[in-house]
RNA sequence: GGAAGGUUAGCUCAGUUGGGAGAGCAUCUGCCUUACAAGCAGAGGGUCAUAGGUUCGAGCCCUAUACUUUCCACCA
């Protein structure tokens, strides 16, 4: 609407994870049968099938919402394009070395049974029980006790762990532990990151299965022993009697034994923090695994910089802490996923050589040896293609057109709870790939929430469907509603309230719409009449509305999107409904009068004008009420976006028409209040200083007061009022009552002030010949203009506060 | 443990260079006034969490406290 050539990539990711795990769900209720019993692919055949099916729901939402998205550019994480871009970037980290495979502890879903990354864990608070075991020293008779959540995994114990400079323990520290119920052999070790006046000052290292203590075995040369298979039950190698029990059935057994056997100390209950799996919720296991990673540091390095340095904004900026915090303490990234739905890793091993090669293109022989190879059977993590999306969606690597324009994009809008996710890897993506940052700023939003504030949720079941709101209220009013009476960032709650609220004011718009349509006559147009035409409240609601196109365009280049709409809202009600419809009434209804048609340009004017402003919020009731005005040709998508325009700025008259308000206002609240019935018509005495602003609207008046005459008295003395002379009595209401004269003459000055700073940088313009001599024409008699208007709002401003003494 | 946010009308929330305390919903009163009862016209309702400070002036800026939400980290 503004003439800017604009982009919106709709689309979606193929959500590795919930996919699968959903497809694997139906598969075991319809057809009792698991992924392993159909085969990689025949299962992957069913994932497709289940995307195909459900996958459109997503864009078929944002279609019903009316997000204006270029459709014919839809993307999918899956498809060819995006897979050819992860296989190109994930090449190049390769060969770059800041891809790598390692044998590194991990958060590991038993469930799901496979990898995640940091990102995906997510912890809650969890009642459990901290247990004191003895540890015998070997050859003597001392012991040492160690405190632990997770008892079953001392399995896996390679040494415990106290402070160097803790004194109890110094002596001890060397010597050699008899393990519980194992009684293997395991040393004392000293190391920094034990705390002393934790527990019992002493930790038992277990590096297969936490990752400090995969730390502390990296820095004492520990061995790792794995004790968990893949779904979390005890080895069979390590496990002992325990073997092939569920981790929690090891850990009573093992508590049970350990106090048998005296070796439990004592038990105290512990509330902990505990890791979940962010699909699942099973409480997440860390151990060791083979797993592929990004090197993260060198790509965390300009990400940072890029943010830092202002180069990418955040709005709100408090955002970009967040994000900067994340940054600093990222870890590498696990990237490697042990599920079927995804971009298969393109790393293919020789049995035959040893050699592993990774490839663009898929191979099927070793370059080394010629032996056949076979594929890694891990995926990548969902969002390592996600990453890509500001380039991937662009045909990258190709040079294309696209690229060129659309790369980097403005704006990423998104919410708060990816910053991790998705907006970090982003950055850092774009910044390694493309060699620049994929957009400038990133504008957050918060979450929706229920009425009584709590996350959707599919458990809780309080979760509302798009589609479901749509059919009931109108796509307009949802929107409405999720824009208004929010901050940039703040979640907010939703409720039938407030989306009924919406839907009212789109039957108030509607309904004004309706009055005005159907009051118009041939040849009306939305185009001005020439200035000397227009009335009092003519000149009112159109300096009104160009404050509004100033102040709406103003928030929503600010991201201010929630105090804009306000703006909108409360000019279309309570000014141009309720004020300006009302107050045109008496001229509309009089037929083929030149005043009628006046009114009913400047009714076409700034409902076309409200129309446009509003269509970005609600652009189906916009769309169709614009289609129906008379002058208004083609789609409101393509309408120009009002602008503001000073000649439409008649401070003085507008001021006439509040004064008037004010009265009006006032007189209602008498009669209310003194019980004067609506139907019983009332002579109006108003003795004034403003005799001519009333004379000019004394029909408004008789209309909008319910009044059946009305007397103008001239005042010379500071006794102004207004008398209301009924059947049951005389009510006088002072004029100071309806015009505080100190605030208005504040108010006078604040606009004084701000015109002669106008007036000043104007003329400071004008008297600069560069700009008189290069400027073009256009401009600088805009500029002249504007000083002649301004100039003379000054001289009215300064007549006005003349009048108020 | 670290960070960010919140505390404003009965409820849900706006309030962006410090000067008017606001909206929607709810409540009360009166109205089917020829666009709209999903509406119109009135009205009531708030020591802007607390205590200090800066200022001619503070919901807004500073300091501290209380309560609360979220995120990050995670002590075995």
């Amino acid at each position: 609407m503004q003439g800017y050539s604009t982009l919106w990539v709709p689309g979606t990711d193929h959500a590795g994870i919930a996919t699968q795990i959903k497809v694997e769900e139906q598969l075991r209720v319809n057809e009792g049968l698991t992924r392993y019993d159909l085969g990689r692919d025949r299962f992957l055949e069913r994932v497709w099938d289940w995307k195909h099916q459900y996958g459109n729901r997503i864009i078929n939402q944002l279609k019903k919402l009316g997000a204006s998205a270029d459709w014919d550019h839809e993307r999918f994480t899956m498809d060819e394009g995006c897979s050819r871009a992860v296989r190109e970037v994930f090449v190049n980290l390769y060969i770059k070395g800041l891809i790598y495979r390692g044998y590194r502890i991990i958060n590991w879903c038993p469930a799901c049974r496979t990898a995640l990354s940091d990102a995906e864990v997510e912890y809650t608070e969890q009642p459990g029980a901290f247990w004191h075991i003895r540890y015998p020293v070997k050859d003597s008779d001392e012991y040492i006790v160690v405190a632990t959540t997770r008892p079953e995994t001392m399995l896996g114990d390679t040494a415990v762990a106290v402070n160097p400079s803790d004194e109890r323990y110094t002596h001890l520290v060397g010597k050699t532990l008899i393990l519980p119920l194992v009684g293997r052999e395991i040393p004392i070790i000293a190391d920094d990151y034990v705390e002393s006046d934790f527990g019992t000052g002493c930790v038992k290292i277990t590096p297969a299965h936490d990752p400090n203590d995969f730390e502390v075995g990296k820095r004492h040369d520990l061995p790792i022993i794995k004790v968990m298979n893949d779904d979390a039950t005890i080895s069979a190698e390590y496990g002992g009697k325990y073997a092939g029990l569920d981790r929690y059935a090891a850990r009573r057994a093992m508590v049970a034994d350990l106090e048998e056997q005296g070796f439990l100390v004592k038990t105290e209950q512990y509330s902990h923090n505990v890791g979940t799996c962010y699909r699942c919720k099973t409480t997440v296991e860390p151990l060791t695994s083979d797993q592929w990673f990004v090197k993260m540091e060198p790509l965390a390095k300009p990400a940072l910089e890029a943010v830092t340095s202002g180069n990418i904004r955040f709005e709100p900026e408090r955002f970009a802490k967040t994000y900067i915090n994340w940054m600093e303490n990222c870890h590498d990234w696990c990237i490697s996923r042990q599920l079927w739905w995804g971009h298969r890793i393109p790393a293919f091993y020789c049995d035959a050589c040893g050699k592993m090669t990774v490839s663009k293109t898929d191979i099927t022989t070793c370059p080394d040896c010629g032996a056949p190879v076979r594929q890694e059977e891990d995926v990548l993590d969902t969002w390592f293609s996600s990453a890509l999306w500001p380039f991937s969606t662009m045909g990258w690597p190709d040079k294309t057109a696209d690229l060129a324009r659309y790369y980097p994009t403005n704006v990423l809008v998104t919410g708060y709870d990816i910053i991790f996710f998705w907006v970090a890897r982003m950055i850092f993506s774009g910044l390694e790939h493309m060699g620049e940052k994929p957009f400038s700023t990133v504008f957050i939003h918060g979450l929706v929430r229920d009425a009584q504030g709590r996350k959707m949720s599919k458990s809780l079941g309080n979760g509302i469907d798009p589609l479901q709101i749509i059919d009931e209220y109108g796509a307009d009013a949802l929107r409405f509603a999720l824009a208004t009476g929010n901050a940039p960032g703040n979640d907010m709650r939703f409720s039938d309230e407030k989306i009924e609220s919406a839907r009212n004011f789109a039957n108030k718009l509607w309904n004004a719409s309706r009055f005005v349509l159907m009051n118009l006559e041939d040849g009306d147009s939305p185009i001005l009449p020439p200035e000397e035409k227009l009335s009092l409240e003519d000149k009112w609601i159109l300096s009104k509305l160009n404050i509004l196109t100033k102040t709406v365009t103003e928030n929503i280049d600010n991201y201010e999107l929630g105090i804009a709409l306000s703006e909108i809202y409360s000019f279309t009600w309570d000014s141009f409904c309720d004020w300006y419809i009302e107050m045109a009434k008496s001229r509309i209804f009089e037929k083929g009068s030149e005043g009628a048609k006046t009114a009913r340009s400047v009714l076409l004017y700034t409902l076309s004008s409200i129309l446009r402003l509003l269509h970005p919020y609600m652009p189906f009731i916009t769309e169709e009420i614009y289609s129906a005005l008379p002058g208004c040709e083609g789609s409101i998508m393509v309408a120009e976006y009002p602008k503001a325009d000073d000649a439409l700025a008649f401070t003085e008259e507008a001021l006439d028409i509040e004064r008037v308000i004010a009265a009006i206002v006032a007189i209602r609240a008498r009669r209310a209040e003194m019980n004067i019935a609506p139907s019983k018509n009332a002579k109006l005495y108003i003795v004034t200083k403003y005799a001519d602003t009333f004379t000019r609207t004394a029909k408004i008046l008789e209309k909008l007061a319910s009044t059946s005459e009305v007397h103008l008295v001239d005042a010379y003395e500071a006794d102004d009022a207004i008398q209301i002379v009924t059947d049951a009595g005389r009510f006088f209401i002072p004029m100071s009552d309806v015009i505080d004269f100190e605030k208005e003459k504040i108010r006078l000055q604040g606009e004084l002030e701000r015109m002669l700073g106008e007036i000043s940088r104007i003329e400071k313009k004008l008297s600069n010949e560069g700009f008189v001599s290069k400027a073009p024409a256009a401009v600088v008699e805009g500029e002249k203009a504007k000083l002649k208007k301004y100039t003379e709002a000054k001289e009215a401003l300064l007549l006005a506060l003349a009048k108020l003494g």
